[in-house]
DNA sequence: TCAAAAGTGTTGCCGGTACACCCATGG
DNA sequence: CCATGGGTGTACCGGCAACACTTTTGA
């Protein structure tokens, strides 16, 4: 708004109160599958009913810092991958109440996280293809961070986001297969991967996926943020 | 949020006050230059500060029709290019009160819009290069607006949003330019543009802007649309 | 007749895509 | 010794970028 330093009652409207709260679409990647994790309300009112993890936006946080919080406290994880996503801000959204969210989407390696917390919730990680319907507009919402991540992973190399610290080439791969639901091709994908000169080989293998074993690589976060300044582009696909 | 259904007072946080407003960046373009209306404050406070132009989000509306109204009221415009940016809520940037703006950016034609409309309301068409500082946090949100606008305009033809109805291929170029901010090769866009085939000639020249005359086109817009949604790669430039 | 903008093709190069086989190893 | 996944090279093709001259016409 354009105006500050004047009493509320000047030009603040004295409408009714809309409320702000914030949902999160928390993407994990495990065992090759792309997982959402959602949260089962144990109580009445929607008791057993799946719904996106939210919270209102306090007076002294940011929407920002209200995702984050409430990631936080469902996860244990800080200084992860989170964006906003957009406002869901439809009159009729919520009939408890008038009732805008602005939602966020989080990129988050399942295995750092806080598995006590997370069950302590009543959070379930859920497969993003067989997620059951969700309450209110969280469905829309859903749909709509798949499709932010499907982008945003086809312009930046966000796939390291999801994967533990040390990762394979393979494992890369099946979680771009996961995000685009295709088959990618080996030596394209890894020949393209490679050209970005942003992973750091590690002298380790990783055995537990086959006999040869893959190796080891960890990302180059911070050349990568120099690159990303620069508006280098990263695309690892045209098409 | 994830309730609904129940007393305000149960789980409605009774917490301050946020308000909601939204702020419009709206883009013009008018000979060869771009440019972004903004809004001169005639009274106290912050008399002769410039703004965007926002408005408190009413109880009745969502963020997006907030945003069309403002822009109507303003332009007499309706049913123009209209997006949401994002939203901005750090907990300082209006220290009149604690509010969000859900900004959005809007592309119009100058040509179209109600003169007298604008001149009402203390609206002024600001180079975007020369536009001075505005209040609050709306320097953040242009700069916001004209990268979203970059992005938008290398992978979506939306340049005809900003032109008149009718225009010339060398109009389209000089916007193009001015978005970027560097010189094109006529050559190569030409035939970029036409390869989309999503101009329609008109069997008219302009001959306002050259003795020789361009000819005339104008822009099928529901073949864009369609093909937009067939998730049809339009991008005009790789770099 | 000249100034000023409109319009037009070709070539090289880079990068995307398609495609099939050998390697290492644990069981 | 074999099944399983890891790792590698080449050839074609399309699209991007660089580049200069002719056309039209009003003044």
């Amino acid at each position: 708004m354009e105006n500050s330093n004047v009493p509320l009652n000047d030009i603040y409207a004295p409408e009714k109160r809309i409320y702000v709260a914030t949902d999160c679409i928390i993407f994990g990647f495990d065992k090759g599958i792309l997982k959402l994790l959602v949260f089962e309300r144990r109580v009445e009112p929607l008791k057993g009913k799946l719904s996106l993890i939210g919270s209102f936006v306090k007076p002294n946080e940011s929407a920002y810092n209200a995702a984050n919080r409430v990631l936080n406290e469902i996860t244990g994880l800080d200084k992860i991958f989170l964006e906003e996503l957009k406002t869901y801000s439809n009159t009729d959204r919520d009939p408890g109440a008038r009732c805008i969210s602005i939602a966020h989407y989080a990129l988050i390696r399942i295995d750092d996280y806080d598995k006590e917390l997370v069950a302590k919730h009543d959070a379930i990680w859920y497969e993003v293809d067989k997620l059951p319907s969700l309450v209110l507009d969280h469905d829309l919402m859903v749909e709509d961070a798949l499709n932010r991540l499907r982008r945003k992973a086809r312009f930046y190399p966000i796939g390291f986001e999801l994967l533990p610290k040390k990762f394979t080439i393979p494992q890369f791969q099946t979680l771009y297969e996961a995000i685009f639901q295709k088959k990618l091709d080996t030596r394209n994908f890894r020949k393209k991967l490679m050209s970005l000169k942003l992973l750091i080989p590690l002298n380790e293998k990783d055995k537990s996926a086959s006999k040869k074993g893959a190796f080891l690589y960890k990302f180059d976060y911070k050349k990568y943020k120099r690159l990303e300044q620069q508006g280098y582009n990263f695309s690892l696909f045209k098409n």
